[in-house]
DNA sequence: AAGTGGTCTAGACCACGTT
DNA sequence: ACGTGGTCTAGACCACTTT
């Protein structure tokens, strides 16, 4: 076939309504992923599940492949979907141990990274102060959902989290919920509550260990500590989660790369 | 014009030699990639400068212009290249903030990043011991240059470095020229020795001050401190630096992306 | 006006996985 | 054999910068 002449028009709007929800006036194959984004964040495909092949997708939204393509590369990069050749895109999920890795940083100085065992300490019902409220984009004293975890490796304690998650969007979370569960904490999230952690943000610290945080380690008072500052964001950066955690560094670092 | 038929053999390799030095058997595209980081490498085109036009390089390489574009799409995603629309393509520099940024991680806990000051504490030549050797694949015994120095922001001492380098590679490094010189050291090190550091791991850990550390930062032994060790790498994935870093963390954070 | 990167399209074919 | 994503090409046009 001859090419086609390209369509001005078309090059800056999507057919019928979808332009007003997604944003205009950029190019179409951003606008397809603010609409993959809006699908995904409705539930449209659950984790672990496959999204429609390029060409569905094409059609659906009346582009060509190449612009789809461009769209769903870019929340490949981003981990919010995987591609598997021959298979499909599929939606990912923190049931795969390689999204966990990404927010697990913790590794042994010498040695394979070995699996965590999680072990709930506290789950209670609370009010949010001001630091909850301004990372998790709430009032102050809205309910919000307060975790106290230990997370050991190899049967010594390493981690203590402080979890604290917006009530609203968390139900029935309780201590038995939490601890009939093993696997990853974010699994049980998106499982149980809809919710997929997809990027966060840290601030880490130095600090001497208090007093109950040690005796939660097995340790005495005055050890320095790792302090992890965690805001986690779903899908559209709607914040829904803060952690603060004390790392014991004798035997694990934290790794990060610089890119 | 009519699309032309595709051909098979062209997929797979590059004219004349090139093949031998790019790796075989993989997407022409990433062949491409590979030699432009070996153009990189070999210094064809400085930091700062601009590299030859998508279609240039097509020309040159014997692939069409998209197949140049994702080459060039990759290397800007890892901030090798900078895309410039209207300019042109240009090799990434520490002389600009943006690179630097990604390499100094602290942020103040109130108000804005301010610039840093630097000051050498010492800068000797040394032999490589077991440690070095590991991280800056040489041999124990080979000579290293060693570097301490100070950094400050408005005056508050905040991280002591402690800098090992090739002393193959650092030939001129003294103190002198370094406390000569004001700005980032990894702009130093691109300008006068012709290394770009491009990537970096590191590890963190906390600990407690040891005494001449916190001689240095004006701080009694103790002290909790972020232990940041990092190894750079240039172009190739070649390491090049060792560095163990000492921050206070009181006023100054470690800010980290979870993507 | 000319040159650069940026977007969009259409089509052919390859590589992989499933049926 | 078929459907999926992956690569490669060619061409048109847009957006930005400089001449």
């Amino acid at each position: 076939m001859f090419p086609v002449m390209s369509d001005p028009a078309r090059s800056r709007s999507l057919p019928s309504g979808q332009v007003a929800s997604a944003a205009a006036f950029s190019p179409l194959y951003q606008q397809i992923k603010a609409l993959l984004v809006q699908a995904l964040d409705a539930g449209e495909w659950k984790p672990g599940e496959s999204i429609p092949s390029e060409i569905e997708l094409a059609s659906r939204f009346q582009v060509s492949q190449g612009t789809v393509r461009k769209a769903v590369d870019e929340l490949a990069a981003e981990h919010l979907l995987t591609r598997r050749q021959g298979k499909g895109t599929f939606v990912s999920t923190h049931h795969e141990p390689r999204v966990r890795f990404r927010f697990l940083r913790l590794a042994p100085n010498e040695g394979e990274p070995q699996p965590a065992e999680s072990q709930v300490l506290d789950c209670r019902r609370i009010r949010a102060n001001a630091e909850m409220a301004r990372a998790l984009e709430l009032k102050s004293g809205d309910p919000v959902v307060a975790i106290r975890r230990l997370l050991s490796f190899a049967g010594t304690p390493t981690v203590v989290d402080d979890i604290y998650l917006p009530g609203a969007l968390f139900k029935g979370l309780s201590a038995d919920l939490l601890n009939g569960y093993s696997g990853p904490l974010y699994g049980l999230f998106e499982s149980e509550f809809g919710i997929s952690m997809v990027r966060a943000e840290e601030k880490l610290r130095a600090e001497l260990a208090e007093t109950e945080i040690a005796k939660c380690l097995g340790l005495e008072p005055g050890m320095p500590l790792l302090c992890v500052e965690r805001i986690s964001y779903t899908y559209a950066n709607r914040p829904v989660e803060l952690r603060v955690g004390h790392y014991v560094t004798s035997q694990y670092y934290y790794r990060n790369s610089l890119n």
